[in-house]
DNA sequence: GTTTAGTTTGACAAAAATGTCAACAAAAAT
DNA sequence: ATTTTTGTTGACATTTTTGTCAAACTAAAC
């Protein structure tokens, strides 16, 4: 079998990825992890040396994936308003499939902070899509388009109504006693809603 | 020593709400806590025999902590806005103190039903105060004192723009790059922002 | 059919985390 | 002062999780 085949190997990314941000499981075993993907636990071993291996690996790819398409979207010229759009729908569609990764990355950011000193070297400012987009709401809320407010209040409210009402699906679901259907149709609603709160 | 002194007890109870629901460190080992507590770890088996029964009592007496007078707020008969207000300021209170308890909640809950299948019974609706909240919501949109869509999603916008930005602190930072200050001043101005936001 | 390289497995070893226990210390009650 | 109860500790045992290795297996190449 000369020829690498990558099936396994590919199966238990697929699978870690799943266990660890889909269901929010981050410190599941690697037995279960081995048992979710149906195969002998030493193989994770044959293909990512160590546990640790294989969880970086799979951030990294998460992450990829998740940021996917929002940042050119984002760099686009596109007018704001439908720029906005369609940054929504496609990052609430990628919240839907990792509702967790966003979550773990902020606990380890938190992590890093509280291990830091203050004597610890200032990151350097550089200009991602999201301050490129900043930018543009300022002009357009100097030029009168938008409610004038702090732009970081934009952000903050276009952040919060899209991800929190997808990570906290099951407690909402439960609190406000609806079903899956009700509450991803609410979901899908919500994707007009924000442009309007936003733009109103 | 007759007389139970609870101040070891206290103190590993509040060491370990810490190290779980401040900082994120929700599988932090009993090593961990009794380092940061600055005790022997073997005591923590001496007040709560084992691991598992200390995370019961603390998730217990957190979630008492954080609902706090939440309910008696949303329960009171106090003109909407001003409810709302009260509720806004309260709840953000909280937030800031124990960020990840809302998070963990969310993941235990998904975890539960995971693991259930479709024939499981169907828990019986208790009118809590959310409800009676949602109730009097829907009278004033119907009255058209307050802009009228699903009132869930009244509920929903207010929990998102309430909790993200806070649970999500650090990243935002970074993202925004704000400081500490900046950051919290921001996180105040959003009390009365929200509340414009709802009501407008 | 044998070789060859990649793949899979179970048995075992090592490490990490939790729990138990007997001994010791400290402070109140007698 | 001595007893008694509570609190504390380190050494050890158990359990859980992770890592290693040699042997078995598979399928293409020779």
């Amino acid at each position: 079998m000369p020829i690498k085949d990558c099936q396994t190997e590919k199966h238990i990314v697929d699978t870690a990825m799943k266990v660890f941000f889909t269901e929010g499981r981050i410190n599941a075993t690697t037995q279960e992890i081995a048992d979710a993907a149906g195969i002998n636990r030493t193989l994770i071993n044959y293909y990512f040396r160590s546990k640790k291996t294989l969880f970086n690996y799979v951030v990294k790819k998460a992450k990829e994936e998740f940021i996917g398409n929002s940042d050119l979207i984002l760099s686009s010229d596109l007018p704001i308003k439908e720029k906005t759009e369609r940054f929504i729908d496609d990052f609430m569609n990628n919240l839907e499939k990792y509702p967790y990764l966003e979550s773990y990355m902020t606990v380890e950011i938190i992590k890093q902070r509280l291990n830091k000193n203050d004597l610890d070297v200032p990151e350097e400012k550089q200009p991602t899509p999201i301050n490129k987009y900043l930018n543009e709401i300022e002009k357009e809320m100097s030029a009168g388009n938008i409610p004038a407010t702090n732009p970081v209040h934009f952000i903050l409210n276009l952040f919060s109504l899209m991800i929190y009402p997808q990570i906290m699906k099951p407690l909402q679901m439960k609190l406000l006693n609806l079903n899956e259907n009700e509450y991803n149709k609410i979901l899908d609603e919500r994707k007009q809603l924000i442009l309007t709160i936003l733009f109103s």
